[in-house]
DNA sequence: AGCACGCCGACT
DNA sequence: GTCGGCGTGCTC
């Protein structure tokens, strides 16, 4: 008997292993083998007595990484969907699901020699080789690239190179195996072998330190990394000698602590309004099938979640609720944890990776029967998933931007159809794929359309800037007369108000006046935005960064003019238009720390702040009732992006902020700016549905998704000619094979909307498909293909369903 | 994806 | 004459 293995690379089929005697293999174990010379993570997917290789190649597995399979046959099932839909192998799947703290490997290392000593004491070894022999001598087991790192500020990465090569020649230090530890999976525990009160006669009372621990754990056994956080380390000691004595027993269990916040009052379910009930009867009918929630914002949705998982729920079965950013919905999460208490996981990206495992093995182990979480909660080890809910559908983090490129979302349909389980899509603006979905009957759809809140959603106000009387000399007002007027008003009143600019940092232009140089990104050749707190210019695309400086650094003028504007500036504006209003920024800048999210949240919601200013973070689902007025600085940005999806963003983007105003007693206004107010995105502002057939109908005739499938293709490498040749070569190998499918085109190639990112040009092709069959045909024959458009230092990436087109 | 094996220009 | 560049091909 073989075991199939499948490996986090891009093997078209798993390898075959033999299996040792003494090891006991079944479907889902993670386990370690022998790749090349190195050790990898593999994950059994089969095993065959079969081998599809010759035997004196087949190497035997090293061992079972977790007693506990990670997956089963279902799972294995929708891994294989997936790696089949989106072009990946089975094993980049698997290790993208699994939590990656499950994973470990064999590395290569360097350990010093007896030798390596003594040459470094008898000062035989010099300059850079003596470098590399201390570094190792003083950390040994470093990988080549860990030693490589250490050394580099040292004594530069060459020299380091040359110093390990030379030293492994003259027998100083020698390669050796070492296993990356996956993390401990077990966790000692401690309780009594026998009752208190013969333990306690077996203990002499002077060993109080015995005693009280004897006493301590006939309560209740407890983990011993528990005990020993109690007692400290000494407590060790005293510890093995209760285990040598017999009154105290260790045993093991599987590691997967509930985080410490799972104690939460329970509330009972509010009365639901008629809409709500309609909604949660239709899904509690179902027996399984997707629907689209369409509910206007402030609608209750999370009511109707609450509802249909409690059904769920008491009938033994689990629920998956999807979020886009789970920092940005700390009130669904509340909500969900108030309503089932420790049954709800919460798998947020603030977890470290322990805390994460920990999460997940407590969903396997049945104890958390809800799991709240972003992408990757998809993934969640639940036996018997009745319900999955995505909630705000339409948002584009569900789409995973690296590695296997999977969208979560479309994802969760495909689940639930293949547990039978009831899919809820949630959104007030619906995507175009998702309604163009329930208008062709494959999707329920529900609507919510009045707020559970005492007003209405506020009607949009869109500003034209073009007809703003300007004065001579002057830039434009930041603000229109009205839109001015607008906010004061609120200010006066005590209200709050949110204001969205969709650019972070100061200025998005900084150029000399003497000379016209300008800031650019050595590496993207895009203009470096100045961020005036931090004092320095950044490339937005890979992150570069310089100090500012007023001098030019070609003319040496003091003549930098900023132009352009971004959160830092309009916050700078705004605070000289409202002197006495206190103001917070929340942008990408603003928010990196860990916990500051909700923190520059919880103090807007006490009113410690009246007006939160930022990028589109600040128009996510937050419910602040007293807030009145919202703006957008300019919605042409959003329009002017070079993708077809550029329209359908801005709409969303505008809803969703309209619905941040009005939530309490007080009616909100919304203003839009724009120089183009006549602009369709603009025409149907209260009215979606009005909205997604004019953009549906509009994508019809540019054959552009939902009515047609893109897969992108983009190639690139760092030498320009390189990239584009081995494009427009693809190009024609795809174009040579696509006569053979009915309805497949390939697009391009075309230089991208950033040509060159991060020192890489890239060119990108677009395979598009108007029928599903052909297509999908088209794709699984020259995925091998595309695959080897890779050669002579051109990376090729594939992205199937993409969200950008940039 | 790594990583090793294998053929051509700057140094001992 | 060697060291080291990264081009191609394999991994059970």
């Amino acid at each position: 008997m073989y075991a199939q293995v499948a490996i986090a690379r891009p093997f078209a089929t798993p390898l075959t292993y033999a299996i040792p005697a003494h090891v006991e293999v079944r479907l889902g174990h993670v386990v370690l083998v022998p790749l090349g010379n190195l050790g990898e993570t593999g994950y059994i997917v089969g095993t065959t007595d079969a081998p599809g290789i010759a035997p004196e190649k087949i190497k035997p597995l090293s061992r079972v990484l977790d007693p506990i399979p990670a997956f089963d046959a279902q799972q294995l099932d929708f891994f294989r969907w997936i790696a089949d839909y989106y072009l990946a192998s089975l094993g980049e799947v698997i290790a993208t699901a699994l939590p990656g703290q499950l994973r470990a490997k064999v590395v290569h290392v360097f350990e010093p020699t007896d030798g390596g000593a003594l040459a470094l004491a008898d000062q035989s070894a010099e300059g850079a080789t003596a470098s590399v022999l201390r570094e190792v001598i003083s950390r040994p087991g470093l990988t080549r690239r860990g030693l490589v790192k250490r050394l580099k500020a040292e004594i530069g990465a060459d020299d380091a190179e040359r110093g390990i090569a030379t030293a492994v020649r003259r027998g100083w230090i020698r390669p050796a195996d070492r296993e990356i530890a996956e993390t401990r999976s077990q966790v000692k525990t401690l309780a009594l072998a026998i009752p208190l009160a013969g333990a306690l006669l077996a203990i002499p009372p002077r060993f109080t330190r015995q005693r009280a621990l004897l006493a301590e754990l006939a309560s209740a056994p407890a983990d011993l990394p528990d005990v020993l956080a109690r007692h400290g380390e000494a407590a060790r000691a005293a510890i093995r000698a209760l285990v040598e004595a017999g009154v105290l027993a260790e045993g093991e269990r599987e590691k997967r602590d509930p985080l410490d916040d799972a104690h939460v009052v329970p509330s009972a379910p509010p009365a639901l309004n008629p809409d709500q009930r309609e909604a949660l009867a239709a899904i509690a009918a179902s027996e399984g099938g997707t629907f689209l929630l369409h509910g206007v914002t402030g609608a209750g949705k999370t009511e109707v979640f609450l509802g249909a998982a409690q059904q769920v729920l008491a009938r033994d079965r689990q629920v998956l609720v999807l979020v886009p950013e789970i920092g940005l919905t700390p009130q669904l999460v509340g909500r969900f944890k108030s309503r089932f208490g420790p049954a709800v996981a919460v798998l947020h990206s603030g977890l470290t990776g322990v805390e994460r495992l920990a999460q997940w093995r407590r969903i396997r182990a049945g104890e958390a029967t809800v799991a709240v979480g972003a992408r990757s909660a998809l993934f969640a080890p639940f036996r018997d998933l009745g319900l999955v809910v995505v909630d705000e559908e339409h948002d584009d983090s569900y789409k995973q931007d690296e590695g296997v490129r999977y969208n979560a979302r479309d994802l969760a349909v495909v689940l639930g159809r293949q547990r039978r389980a009831v899919v809820v899509l949630a959104t007030a603006t619906p995507s175009l794929e998702s309604w163009w979905n329930a208008k062709q009957g494959r999707y329920t759809l529900l609507r919510l359309p009045v707020r559970a809140t005492p007003r209405p959603v506020p009607k949009v106000e869109v500003v034209d800037l073009s007809v703003i009387p300007k004065e001579k000399g002057v830039a434009s007002p930041l603000l229109a007369p009205q839109v001015h007027l607008a906010l004061q008003e609120t200010f006066d009143r005590g209200g709050q108000a949110i204001v969205l600019y969709n650019r972070r940092g100061y200025a998005t232009l900084v150029e000399c006046g003497a000379c016209g140089a300008a800031y650019e990104c050595p590496s993207c050749g895009l203009a470096m935005t100045l961020h005036q707190v931090a004092a320095r210019l950044q490339c937005h695309y890979c992150g570069y960064a310089v100090a500012s400086s007023p001098i030019c650094p070609v003319c040496r003028a003091p003549e930098l003019a900023a132009t352009g504007k971004g959160t830092e500036r309009v916050e700078e504006q705004l605070a000289e238009l409202f002197p006495n209003v206190r103001q917070a920024r929340m942008d990408a800048d603003t928010t990196a720390a860990r916990g500051a999210i909700p923190h520059l949240l919880d103090r807007f919601r006490a009113g410690e702040t009246q007006l939160l200013v930022g990028t589109q973070i600040v128009a996510k689902g937050h419910d602040f009732p007293g807030v009145h007025t919202a703006v957008v600085i300019s919605a042409d940005r959003g329009i002017r992006m070079p993708d077809f999806r550029a329209a359908e963003r801005t709409y969303a983007l505008l809803v969703q902020l309209a619905g941040r105003a009005g939530r309490g007693t007080v009616p909100g206004r919304v203003f839009v700016q724009s120089w183009k107010p006549d602009h369709p995105v603009f025409q149907y502002l209260d009215d979606v549905d009005a909205f997604l057939e004019a953009e549906s109908r509009l994508r019809f005739q540019l054959k552009q998704p939902p009515h047609t499938r893109l897969c992108l293709v983009r190639l690139e490498a760092v030498d320009r000619t390189a990239a584009q040749r081995a494009s427009s070569d693809l190009a024609k190998v795809l174009r040579a094979e696509m006569r053979a499918f009915p309805g497949v085109a390939v697009l391009g190639p075309a230089p991208a909307a950033l040509p060159r990112l991060v020192g890489r040009w890239r060119f990108q092709l677009l395979i598009r498909g108007e029928q599903q069959g052909p297509y999908r045909q088209f794709l699984a024959s020259c995925a091998r293909r595309i695959a080897e458009g890779a050669r002579g230092g051109v990376r090729v990436s594939w992205d199937v369903d993409p969200r950008h087109l940039m």
